[in-house]
DNA sequence: GAATATATATATCAATAAGATATATGTACT
DNA sequence: AGTACATATATCTTATTGATATATATATTC
């Protein structure tokens, strides 16, 4: 999927500055999907250029200049289409797994070359921050900006329910197998 | 987790080609770590010059040259320090998840902008693809060459069930679920 | 009260990695 | 005979990350 669709995606919601948008991408979506800053501003000033996306500088009292990008009406033609086209491809290819990057269980593949302790520690860590992953998807209090697509939308209670139920069956397992690779 | 750490260790378990290195990471190991030829290569040939590994020119009857990389002993001090660095980088860091990039994920965060029976279509596609890996994480009959990390040892065994576990869970949720995305 | 850290905000750049393509050959299927 | 796929290595363009620079406000700590 294409930077400008996850872009463009997230822009239905409402107008949004690229700091915006990263939040949205480090708060409970990063389980899913992250950008970095560097894919997001060129992305977004390669939009408005194409005139997928209209910019309206904010002036802040004394902050930076605060650019607000809004899906225009070609950006969302241009965005239903490509979404279709991309799970079309997405079909077509035959590769529907995802791309995880889990430094976390390469250790745990290759935890004999490390010391018990250590092993230990990293796991203890990794069970914590699940748990406060866990707590921020279950998190019912007032709604942040960020938090609004998670929260109102079927579409965002499938996916946080999703999410918490595989979060939470590899915290299980991991608790009650992590014995086994001491040994 | 530096692309040589990971290169080496599935060294540890045997010497092994470029092309096979791949392999690896295209069977079970792929639910946690890929890589691909533009990444696996310049770094052999980055770690043969700094003799962390050591390489065997197999001619093979009409086929190009198998070239097989060892780890020598020079590879496995490194390594072991690097594991142990990277392990202490990480709990500095604060930064304990995972890499992921699911574009299945936000295709469905998106489906209210898809025809629904593209959304079932590609649903389905998915459950199909989760089953597959299962079966495969499940399977156990004759060990293949890249199977075989994942099956002896008890890390390998605790990864299989992770996975398992989270795979399962992960389709079972969908298919109770799926019906809430329709309305 | 001063110093430090963190949050808001945008932008760029070097290093890294992915994905596509090129090359060459064998095998299996149609 | 032709097509597709598997084995095998290598390179190159493009995309992405992660680090860094800049500027200011606020909150926290000493």
């Amino acid at each position: 999927m294409q930077t400008e669709c996850i872009c463009l995606g997230l822009l239905t919601t409402g107008p949004k500055s690229g700091y915006e948008i990263k939040q949205f991408l480090s708060g409970p979506l990063n389980q899913i999907m992250s950008l970095s800053f560097g894919t997001i501003y060129p992305t977004l000033n390669k939009m408005l250029k194409d005139e997928l996306v209209s910019c309206k500088q904010k002036a802040q009292d004394k902050k930076p200049d605060k650019k607000i990008y809004s899906i225009t009406k070609k950006g969302q033609k241009w965005f239903r289409q490509n979404l279709l086209e991309s799970s079309g491809e997405w079909l077509r290819s035959g590769n529907y797994g995802d791309q995880v990057k889990s430094e976390f269980l390469m250790l745990i593949l290759f935890s004999e070359y490390l010391p018990k302790e250590t092993t230990n520690l990293v796991i203890n860590e990794r069970l914590l921050f699940a748990k406060q992953i866990l707590a921020l998807l279950q998190y019912d209090g007032p709604v942040t900006q960020t938090g609004a697509q998670m929260r109102n939308t079927p579409q965002g209670s499938f996916l946080r329910g999703l999410m918490t139920n595989i979060i939470s069956s590899g915290i299980d397992y991991i608790e009650k197998n992590r014995n086994k690779l001491g040994k």
